[in-house]
DNA sequence: ATGCAGTTGAGAATGAATTGCAAATAATAG
DNA sequence: CTATTATTTGCAATTCATTCTCAACTGCAT
C-alpha cells in the first residue's frame, strides 16, 4: 500500500511530466508509482519488472523512454556505476554522493560540504565553472571484531 | 621518434606482461609503444588506429585483450566516463582523479590530498573499508574577461 | 464524441566490448 | 635450426544495455 508521501511524490513526478507536455498514460503512471514507492536505487529492468506487476501492459522501451524524459525535467537521476547497467532514483533528495558495497552491490547515500567545497575549488584552479560531479566510493563492509 | 622514457615505460609495460606469463608479440609490442608515448586519454578504438598505423597486424579485439591484461596487472587503468567508450592510460602516475572538459572531451588529472583523506573518513563512518573510488568533475572552461 | 499529435509494444538496430574457433606464431626443448 | 606445443590472432558471431522504427493505439482538448 503507497504511504501518503508516495502518493504524493508520484504526483509531483507526474507534475513534470505534464510540465513537459507530456501524456500521463497507464503506461507512465505505473512506473511513477513504482519510482515514487522505490526506496533503493533499482535499474532499468528491475523498474520494468516492478512496473508490469502494476500493470502488465509496460514495456521495457517505455520504462527507458519516461526515465529519459523524467531525466529531462531533473525529477529522477541516472547513475551508471561501475559495469553495471544504469540505476536510477527520484531527485526528491538533495544532493548526495554514494558508496557501493562491492560485495553485494548495494548502494548507500552520503553528502559532504568539506567535499563539494573542495571541488568547485580544485575545478577553478583548473580554470573551469563546475557544471556537475561524480563520486563514487567503492568499498567492503569492515566486519566490528 | 620514441624518447628514452617512452621506450623504458614501454619495456615495464611489457615486463608486467611477462609477469603474467603472456607472450610478447608483434601485435602486443606495436600496443605497448602506442601506450608508452600516448599523453592523452584515448579509448580502445584510438589506440587500435594508432597501434595499427605501428603494424598493420594489430586488431581491434586483440587491442581490447591486451588492455584487458595490463588493466589486469595494474599497469594501464580504464576509465569510463559519462556515458563515452572506456579510456585508458598507463599507470605510471601517481593516483588522480579527472576533471573532464564537458565542450571538449578533454581530461585533466588533478590530485586533492584532502579530498582523499575524506573520502576514506566517509566511508570509514559508514563503517566500510575505501577499496577505491571514482570522482570526475565535469565542468566548462571559464573564460577569462 | 472526434481528431490528431503524442505514445505504445515488438522487434530491429546500435555501439561497445567479449568470445569461439581455426589458423598462425612465440617460447621452449632437443 | 627444427619440431613441439601452448598461446595468440583475426574474423565473425555474440552479448548486453539502450535506442530507434513504425504501424497501431490512445490521451485529451475541442
Amino acid at each position: 500500500m503507497a504511504s501518503t508521501s508516495e502518493t504524493a511524490r508520484a504526483t509531483e513526478l507526474e507534475r513534470a511530466l505534464r510540465a513537459q507536455g507530456v501524456r500521463i498514460t497507464r503506461q507512465r503512471t505505473a512506473l511513477l508509482k513504482v519510482l515514487a514507492a522505490a526506496g533503493d536505487h533499482p535499474d532499468a529492468n528491475e523498474l520494468h519488472r516492478r512496473a508490469h506487476a502494476l500493470d502488465a501492459k509496460v514495456s521495457l522501451a517505455t520504462v527507458y523512454r519516461t526515465l529519459t524524459a523524467l531525466e529531462a525535467q531533473g525529477v529522477v537521476q541516472r547513475h551508471t556505476f561501475e559495469n553495471a547497467p544504469a540505476r536510477f532514483e527520484t531527485a526528491n533528495t538533495p544532493h548526495h554522493d554514494h558508496m557501493i558495497d562491492i560485495d553485494t552491490g548495494e548502494v548507500m547515500e552520503f553528502r559532504s560540504e568539506r567535499i563539494e567545497k573542495l571541488q568547485a575549488e580544485i575545478a577553478a584552479e583548473l580554470g573551469f565553472e563546475l557544471v556537475r560531479h561524480r563520486l563514487e566510493l567503492y568499498g567492503r563492509k569492515r566486519r566490528k571484531d
